[in-house]
DNA sequence: AGCGATTAAATCGCGAGCGATATAAATATC
DNA sequence: GATATTTATATCGCTCGCGATTTAATCGCT
């Protein structure tokens, strides 16, 4: 039974644990804006381009409606953004900030000066990481998507 | 408003991004076996060394007992571990491998070779990332641990 | 010995993510 | 133009993870 690494020395743990150690990071410096971390990735998408259909903010983030449309109600309730069917095509929903929805993004820049800080690496140190990561990225999904 | 970067460009992105393609090969690999990716986690730690206490896993998992019981508890359901209050201290909680728990370590290499195969990155690419990732987790846990 | 403080698990309620399925609208086919 | 197919969201049920709280056992101090 030669298993030379335990669980916690390969590579996908050592992913997720950066992955909640970020959670953790954005937990904090986003309490004060009310929203959490996926909650945030959505509203940056939405500051940089409005008016965008719930599939397109889905394949960005790579979620799809099960977990999208739960989270868009949430901040439709907190009235951050409006869901409204598009009245060209009735099956997409569009996605609209409100005043306050953009008015959130003045507070963006100290949340992310804040993970900035956290991160604590050099810019260099950052490519070479994003890159690898994407590289792992896609040849995972490529295993798991055969279809060519 | 200079958003330089879109949400999906951030060095959070790519790593949350990983771990969930991570989740997804597993999540193939693991059916056959019935298990889920944390569930084989914990399995991977005690088919090293056996009967250890919920707080040891949830320590080297980074996982507390508010996630650890649960999960533990469907493991025991499935008839793959037990857990007992321990004698000596009735506070912890001792988990043991069933024989089934133990015969499942055969079809852990399986899993193994089929997960390498779809990281796809020589052993140096992954030492690489595996050290970086390190020195990034280590980096935000101290911001969000300021007790020194 | 007795009592407060600490420690270990468990419980509760929540958000996130996914597989599977359902629903409704648009498109393609005949 | 009616019907089958595809597409876009939504819904359901589950696991995971966390913050907050609870319960019970041990430890420490006098």
């Amino acid at each position: 039974m030669a298993h030379t690494h335990a669980p916690t020395e390969l590579l996908c743990f050592t992913v997720h644990a950066a992955d909640q150690a970020f959670a953790q990071v954005y937990r904090h410096a986003l309490s004060e804006m009310g929203v959490t971390y996926p909650q945030f990735l959505v509203l940056g998408l939405l500051w940089q381009c409005d008016d965008r259909t719930v599939g397109e903010l889905g394949q960005m983030l790579r979620l799809q409606s099960n977990t999208l449309t739960p989270l868009l109600k949430r901040l439709e309730a907190m009235g951050l953004l409006s869901r409204r069917r598009d009245p060209q095509d009735e099956r997409t929903v569009r996605i609209r900030l409100t005043d306050a929805g953009r008015a959130l993004a003045d507070k963006a820049p100290d949340v992310m000066s804040c993970v900035s800080r956290a991160i604590g690496m050099t810019a260099e140190e950052q490519d070479t990481l994003t890159t690898l990561l994407r590289r792992l990225q896609d040849s995972l999904r490529a295993s798991t998507t055969p279809a060519a």
